[in-house]
DNA sequence: CGATAATATTTCGACATCGAACTATTTGAC
DNA sequence: GTCAAATAGTTCGATGTCGAAATATTATCG
């Protein structure tokens, strides 16, 4: 946990709380994954899929918005998607240069029998915080993520 | 932010909890990338030099558990920060399954000229919060993270 | 209308990341 | 002392991830 590293006092804050930070996530991404609560799937075809079954189709751009990664990254992601049957790209057909990516009938089966397990496992993971911890946690993140913006 | 996902009171505080946790560390770090706070390094990268710097020489399996990453995955970043000249590697004489890395004055000149502006920078995005509210957000996480272990 | 700018997606090359299978070496047990 | 189990790294194949360059298409402006 310690960083051997010596500064001022808020550098050394800083810097504890970022490794803290760092290091939760981490870790609870870890445990979530090795309690394999969304099956075969990978956290970025969960996102994906997730995206879709509670927003609806969705533009292979919007997409990556939603879940904050880059066009490029949503390509390879959603070809692996569509190669395995869960999900479909149609061509609009106003504007031939985007993408409407559909979850199809096996998509939404998969995500449907994956998503209660995720769900119990996460309020197990954060069961060791008091709601007014959640919240407060809740609260922080919020604000340090969406700093100057 | 909201996640369309319908359950009971425990189940979207966990969500939303989780949410906000991985996405403020997303920011985090995608901000820091942004400013290019690590110079020409990965995070990785500057994660196993930094190991090294405040540790002195470790075996390849101890950076491994430093920085919370597989044993194969260190082959690969160490081959490339050992093909960069910024680390080297020597072969235990009494155990010769055991690798000893060790940084080179390069590496060592490297991280000394990327780690003030990375901190300055990490000082500058958790400057949104106060030195008690950091407090608390460590706090949490630790206990968030260190949960059953 | 036609050239140029903007937009959506793909391709490419580099790196990260994992788990499983493999190799080399050491340790332990009989 | 020898053979089996444990340990440290590597290799392999799959996926994710990015940014830059390329492609295709649409919008804009003169």
């Amino acid at each position: 946990m310690p960083t051997h590293f010596t500064g001022s006092r808020a550098e050394m804050r800083a810097l504890d709380t970022f490794i803290k930070l760092t290091r939760c996530t981490n870790s609870v991404m870890g445990r979530l994954a090795e309690r394999n609560t969304i099956g075969d799937l990978t956290y970025s075809q969960f996102a994906v899929l997730e995206a879709l079954y509670h927003l609806g189709p969705l533009t292979q751009g919007e997409v990556s918005q939603k879940i904050l990664k880059s066009g490029s990254n949503m390509t390879t992601v959603i070809d692996n998607l569509e190669r395995d049957g869960l999900v479909r790209r149609e061509r609009d057909a106003n504007d031939r240069r985007v993408i409407h990516v559909h979850l199809t009938e096996a998509g939404s089966s998969k995500l449907e029998a994956v998503l209660p397990g995720h769900v119990a496992a996460l309020v197990e993971e954060f069961s060791i915080l008091s709601a007014s911890e959640q919240q407060t946690l809740g609260e922080l993140c919020k604000k340090l993520g969406t700093r100057n913006r």
